[in-house]
DNA sequence: TACAATGTCGAGTGAAATAGTCATGAATTC
DNA sequence: GAATTCATGACTATTTCACTCGACATTGTA
């Protein structure tokens, strides 16, 4: 009864432009060195609105982690290798900060907050773990989970 | 750029709930022995809205941590040792899921989403540290920062 | 018993963020 | 110059957040 009925609430959510972004890195990734890759084919594969990829791939492209083609056959490449690109810097492009708490950041009504000390630590945590997953990583995780998926309809 | 123009923007922020919450909560344990503590009381000390502050307790009490007594005198008590409650379980009564994918919980759209096994690590090390302070652990805290300042300024 | 002090609860509200759509324009290739 | 692709900003619908308010319930005190 806590909730009030059941319903579940979920406050600390990426937001679908953390979570899109991310997929259409990883979509381009995948396909580097294959030339361009266009908006329509990610937002397909990967099931984001094409009209919504637009404002993302500009973020990215703004960020410097893309480069992007004009005219036919024109499409969106890695701007650097996908090793030396990492989640945390994909995600705070996109997002802004990931801070939980916005003391935290700001250093505005932390001596009232109370908590501050432990999100402090989680924060911490949270990036470094971000940080040493580059979006190499992100496509191989990715290979292997198909791979496991195809043996198991196999077996 | 990549924030086009310069404003920072928090995605993933505990909401006042959470953070008002569990400001209420330490100061229910900071004077428990003294009996009820008014909603007045809380909300001055702590810069709460004091009308906001109701539904703050209001889900408190229904989640079984503070208990409520009406009339003259009335106010606010623990419902248990401030030992007993750890702040991943008030947060979680106030803001729902921390979970900060969807997908973590209801397993739908993890396929597709590529970054999930990340944030499943940084979910679970959240929950661990948060499950690991207890309310006594940040009015303890908060006490000895308050020495610290006190000390400080005697300086 | 009257009344004042407190808590309880649900409806309502304004502002902001989210998650998009759409139209127009610019660059490039053929 | 026509077709194709990206670029950008204006616009919008929906939801969530952070409250406020009013009516009511409970209890101590005179």
């Amino acid at each position: 009864m806590a909730l009030s009925g059941g319903t579940k609430s979920y406050g600390m959510l990426l937001s679908t432009k953390g979570d899109y972004g991310v997929r259409a890195m990883i979509d381009l990734a995948k396909h580097s060195g294959e030339g361009p890759v266009q908006r329509a084919d990610i937002a397909r594969r990967r099931q984001i609105p094409e009209s919504y990829l637009d404002h993302l791939l500009g973020q990215l492209r703004r960020a410097g982690f893309i480069r992007s083609v004009r005219g036919p056959g024109g499409g969106h490449l890695l701007a650097k290798p996908a090793e030396d690109i990492c989640l945390l810097h994909i995600l705070e492009a996109l997002e802004g900060s990931l801070a939980p708490l916005a003391c935290l950041e700001t250093h505005e009504g932390e001596a009232i907050c109370g908590q501050d000390w432990v999100w402090q630590e989680i924060y911490d945590m949270m990036r470094a773990r971000l940080a040493a997953v580059s979006l190499a990583d992100l496509v191989e995780h990715e290979r292997v989970h198909e791979r496991n998926i195809a043996i198991n309809y196999s077996i």
